[in-house]
RNA sequence: GGGCCCGUAGCUCAGCUGGUUAGAGCGUUCGCUUGACAUGCGAAAGGUCAGCCGUUCAAGUCGGCUCGGGCCCACCA
C-alpha cells in the first residue's frame, strides 16, 4: 500500500476486526514477558506489573452488553499500562459457577423433557460439562471480538485440578484454623432447587395473604402459616408484657390443638414483639428461622413438620403428604369445625422470602450446612475475616474508586452473617470432606467423625481406619471458589507451567466488575486473599454501573430489551460499542446505551479514518517517519495552537486514565480529535499547505498529531487505530500500534 | 427499620479538590453535493443547574431543610 488513495471513502469495520485481533493475539505481545522493543531504557519501576483479572464471566450464557462494558474498561486500562511500558497481564477465566449453571441447565433438561432427578449424578455432571464447554467457547470468542489484549496462554477454569487444589488447601487450612464450621442450623431451602442458599441468594417480595388468629389455650395467637402449627407446643411472650404477667416462664398448659389435646410450655422472650398481632405466638423452630433462634436460647425441642419437597410429613396426621397450601386450607377447616379459629384478617401484608433464581417461596428448614465463621478471631491473633476487610480500607491497602460504594461496603461488613459454603447441588467442586460412620476411637469421636481429605481419594477413615466412610455430597458455593480467584489463577497457573507468576504478579492492580456484585464477590476475594495470603487481592476496586436500556430500563430478556453486544458490533463496530460504553458515564453510575450513542461513535471512528486520509495524502511515504517532534516548528497561530492543545489533550487523556476517569479521558481525545484537529486544524493547514513557507512545517505537524492521537485513542478505540497505523507503518509485528510508547 | 444515591438544555448524561460568558452526544432551526469525511461542514435557538435557607469575596460544586425519583441491606410471628 503505497499511499492511502487506494482505500475506501469510510471505515469498515467488519473487514479489519478480525484479522487484527489475530495479528494482535499471535504476536504473543498479550503475554506480560513479552518484550516491547522500547522499553530496555526504563527503570524496574516503571516496567512493573500490572495485573487485572478478569471477573469470571459464568460459563452458561453468551456475553451480555454488561460483560461488554466492563471488557472495554479492563481493556482500555491493560492497553493504557502497556504503552506505559509495564508488563501488563489482564489474566482471563470462566466460572463454573456452580448453581447459576446448574439452575440454567435444569431447565434445558426441563424442555427436553427430563431433569436432574431422572439421571445419575454422573450422567448429569458430565452433561452439564458438556453444556458449559460449549458456551465457554462462545463467551471467548465475544471476548475476542470485543478487542481484549487478555493472555490466552494463562487462560484458566474454575473448575481445572489446578484451581480446585488451591480451593482444598484453602479449605483444608481454614477447617483446622476453626474458621469453617459444619452446624445443623436452619438454613434457606428451595424446595424446586434442593439447596440450602445463602441469605445474598434470597429475595424479598410484598405479599398480601390471610393472617389467621388461633385460640391456643387461653391465648389466642396469630400466624400466616397454619401448616407449619402442629409442633408447636411452645408459647412465646415478651417477658415486660403485662397483660400475661400471671403467666410464668415454663408453666405447662393442657389445651385441645390442631390433632388433640396437647402441653403447651410458656416462654418469655424478648423476640415476642408487644405490638404485634396478640404479642402471644407459637413457634416452629424447625421452619423459621427466628423461631429457631428462641428454640437455641431456651433449648427447646425441634420437630420437623414439613419435608424438603414441600409436603407435610407423617406427623401432620391425616394431613400427610399434602402440599403446603393444600394443607393450609384443609386446617383452618379443620379448626374452624373445633371452634378455635378466632378471627382473619384478609388484608395482612408481609414480605415473603423467595429463591433469587426461581422465584419460589423459601422454606427454612434445617439442613446442616458448612459456615465460614466471619467474625471470629484466627488463631494466628489476626482479627476476624471481617475486620480484616474493614481494615482494609482503612489502611488504604484496598481501595474503592467509586467511594460511595465503601460506604456500602463498610455498612455490609457491620451486619454480615456467617456464611454457609454447601450447597446441595451437583454442578460445582465436592467437598473434601468425608464422615466415619464407626467413630472407633476418640480422635474420631472429637471430630464427629469428620475427616477433610483435599486428595478425595480416601477408602478408610484415617483415625479409626473403618471402611465405614461415606463422602459428603454436598458441592461448594461457587464463590467459594471464586472468591480466592485473584491468588488461584496465579498459583494454579503456575503449578501447570512451573512459573512464578503469583510471585510476580500477586497482590494485582485492579478489580474491575459491577457493583452489584461487591457482597458476593468483592467483599469475599478480600477477605479470603487476606486470610491466604496476608495481603490485599487488589489495590483499587473500580465499580461500573448496569448498562440500561435507552429509557432506562433494566435489559431483561421477559422485556425483549436486551442488547446483543455482537449484534451492535456486527452493524456499528467494536470501536463504536467501545466508545459509546465509556463515553460518557462516570465511575458507578448506570449507563443508558442508545442506538445513536454507538451510532455517533461509529461516525467517529470515521473522522478519524478520513483524518488519516487527508493526512497521508499530503504526505509522502518516505516522511512517515519524521515522527520527532523536536523538528517541527511552530510558524503561524494555527500552528501554535494544536500543538498546545495537543500537549493539554495528551496530560488530558494521561490524567484521565490514571484517576480512572475514563469518560473525562474518553472525552478529551474525542473534542480534541474532532474539534481541534480536524475542525480547525485540518482546515487551515490547506491554505498551508499550498504555501512554500509553511508546507514542510504543516506536513510534520499533521502527521506528529495524527500520530498521537492514533495512540491516545489505542486504548479507547483499538482496532480502527490500529487499521491506520498498519496503513502507515505495516503489518510486521514490532510494528503493532499496540506495542508503542505512550505519549508524554 | 438501617443505609446509599440522584434531581443540570427537548432527550440521555459530563461537570475532579468551590473561581472567568455552565458543557457533550442525539434532537430541533437555517445555510452548504468546497477533492479527507453528507458517517460531513458552517451557523443558531434552547438551562432562574428541583426549591428554600446558610457558609464564602465567590456555589451547579460545601452545609441544613423541603419536595420529587431511584437503589441496597435487614425483616416480623
Amino acid at each position: 500500500m503505497e499511499t492511502m488513495e487506494e482505500l475506501a471513502k469510510a471505515y469498515d469495520p467488519g473487514q479489519y476486526e478480525a484479522d487484527i485481533y489475530k495479528r494482535w493475539e499471535d504476536s504473543g505481545f498479550f503475554a506480560p514477558e513479552a518484550h516491547l522493543p522500547w522499553v530496555d531504557n526504563l527503570s524496574e519501576a516503571e516496567r512493573r506489573p500490572f495485573t487485572i483479572m478478569l471477573p469470571l464471566p459464568n460459563a452458561n450464557a453468551p456475553l451480555h452488553v454488561g460483560h461488554a462494558l466492563g471488557l472495554t474498561i479492563q481493556d482500555i486500562l491493560t492497553r493504557y499500562h502497556r504503552m506505559r511500558g509495564r508488563r501488563a497481564l489482564w489474566l482471563p477465566g470462566t466460572d463454573h459457577a456452580g448453581f447459576e449453571t446448574q439452575v440454567v441447565f435444569e431447565k434445558k433438561l426441563e424442555k427436553e423433557g427430563t431433569s436432574r432427578f431422572k439421571m445419575t449424578r454422573e450422567e448429569f455432571y458430565k452433561a452439564c460439562w458438556d453444556f458449559v464447554q460449549h458456551n465457554k467457547h462462545l463467551s471467548e470468542n465475544g471476548i475476542r471480538r470485543l478487542g481484549a489484549s487478555c493472555d490466552w496462554s494463562r487462560n484458566i477454569f474454575s473448575l481445572d485440578p489446578e484451581i480446585v487444589k488451591v480451593v482444598y488447601a484453602t479449605f483444608k487450612q481454614m477447617y483446622a484454623d476453626g474458621l469453617i464450621y459444619r452446624a445443623g442450623r436452619i438454613c434457606n431451602w428451595c424446595p424446586k432447587h434442593q439447596t440450602g442458599l445463602a441469605d445474598l441468594e434470597t429475595k424479598y417480595e410484598e405479599r398480601q395473604e390471610q393472617f389467621y388468629y388461633f385460640k391456643y389455650g387461653p391465648f389466642v395467637i396469630g400466624t400466616s402459616r397454619p401448616e407449619t402449627k402442629f409442633g408447636d407446643k411452645y408459647v412465646v411472650m415478651h417477658p415486660d408484657d403485662k397483660r400475661y404477667t400471671r403467666y410464668k416462664h415454663g408453666d405447662k398448659l393442657n389445651l385441645e390443638w390442631i390433632n388433640g389435646s396437647i402441653t403447651a410450655t410458656v416462654i418469655k422472650d424478648e423476640a415476642a414483639d408487644m405490638e404485634f398481632g396478640t404479642g402471644v405466638m407459637t413457634i416452629t423452630p424447625a421452619h423459621s428461622a427466628v423461631d429457631f433462634e428462641i428454640a437455641e436460647r431456651h433449648k427447646l425441642d425441634v420437630e420437623q413438620v414439613i419435608d424438603k419437597r414441600g409436603k407435610m410429613l407423617p406427623m401432620t396426621g391425616e394431613f400427610s403428604g399434602m402440599k403446603i397450601l393444600d394443607a393450609r386450607v384443609k386446617i383452618v377447616e379443620k379448626l374452624q369445625g373445633k371452634g378455635l379459629v378466632d378471627h382473619i384478617d384478609d388484608k395482612y401484608k408481609h414480605n415473603v422470602q423467595l429463591c433469587y433464581k426461581c422465584g419460589n417461596l423459601i422454606e427454612p428448614q434445617i439442613v446442616p450446612q458448612w459456615y465460614i465463621a466471619m467474625t471470629k478471631q484466627l488463631p494466628d491473633g489476626r482479627p476476624s475475616l471481617r475486620d480484616m476487610a474493614v481494615q482494609a480500607l482503612d489502611k488504604k491497602e484496598v481501595e474503592i474508586v467509586t467511594e460511595k460504594f465503601e460506604k456500602t461496603y463498610r455498612h455490609w461488613m457491620e451486619n454480615i452473617r456467617d456464611w454457609p459454603i454447601s450447597r446441595q447441588i451437583w454442578w460445582g467442586i465436592p467437598l473434601p470432606v468425608w464422615y466415619c460412620q464407626r467413630m472407633q476411637n476418640d480422635e474420631c469421636r472429637m471430630k464427629n467423625g469428620v475427616i477433610v481429605d483435599v486428595e478425595n481419594t480416601l477408602t478408610v477413615c484415617p483415625h479409626c481406619d473403618s471402611t465405614e466412610i461415606i463422602h459428603d455430597p454436598d458441592t461448594f458455593d461457587t464463590w467459594f471458589s471464586s472468591g480466592q480467584w485473584p491468588y488461584a489463577t496465579l498459583m494454579a497457573n503456575d503449578a501447570k507451567h512451573g512459573t512464578k507468576d503469583f510471585e510476580t504478579y500477586f497482590p494485582t492492580q485492579v478489580m474491575e466488575t459491577g457493583w452489584d456484585i461487591i457482597f458476593f464477590w468483592v467483599a469475599r476475594m478480600v477477605m479470603m486473599s487476606y486470610y491466604r495470603t496476608s495481603k490485599p487481592p487488589f489495590e483499587k476496586i473500580f465499580l461500573h454501573g448496569l448498562v440500561r436500556d435507552k429509557d432506562r430500563q433494566k435489559m431483561s430478556k421477559s422485556k425483549g430489551n436486551v442488547i446483543d453486544p455482537l449484534g451492535v458490533i456486527d452493524t456499528y463496530g467494536t470501536d463504536a460499542l467501545r466508545f459509546a460504553l465509556v463515553f460518557s458515564t462516570a465511575a458507578g453510575n448506570d449507563i443508558p446505551l442508545a442506538e445513536d450513542k454507538v451510532k455517533g461513535m461509529k461516525h467517529f471512528a470515521n473522522k478519524l479514518w478520513n483524518i488519516a486520509r487527508f493526512v497521508l495524502t499530503n504526505l509522502e511515504v518516505s516522511k512517515l517517519q519524521i515522527s520527532s517532534s523536536k523538528s517541527i516548528e511552530t510558524k503561524t497561530e494555527a500552528d501554535k495552537t494544536i500543538i498546545l492543545e495537543l500537549q493539554q489533550t495528551i496530560e488530558g487523556v494521561t490524567s484521565g486514565l490514571e484517576a480512572f476517569r475514563l469518560h473525562e479521558a474518553a472525552q478529551t481525545i474525542y473534542d480534541f480529535v474532532w474539534h481541534k484537529l480536524a475542525d480547525v486544524y485540518l482546515e487551515a493547514s490547506k491554505t498551508q499547505l499550498v504555501d512554500e513557507a509553511f508546507a514542510d512545517n504543516t506536513k510534520k505537524i499533521l502527521l506528529h498529531n495524527l500520530i498521537m492521537s492514533l495512540k491516545l485513542l489505542h486504548p479507547f478505540m483499538p482496532f480502527v487505530t490500529e487499521a491506520i497505523w498498519s496503513e502507515m507503518y505495516g503489518k510486521e509485528k514490532e510494528k503493532l500500534l499496540m506495542i508503542q510508547k505512550w505519549p508524554i
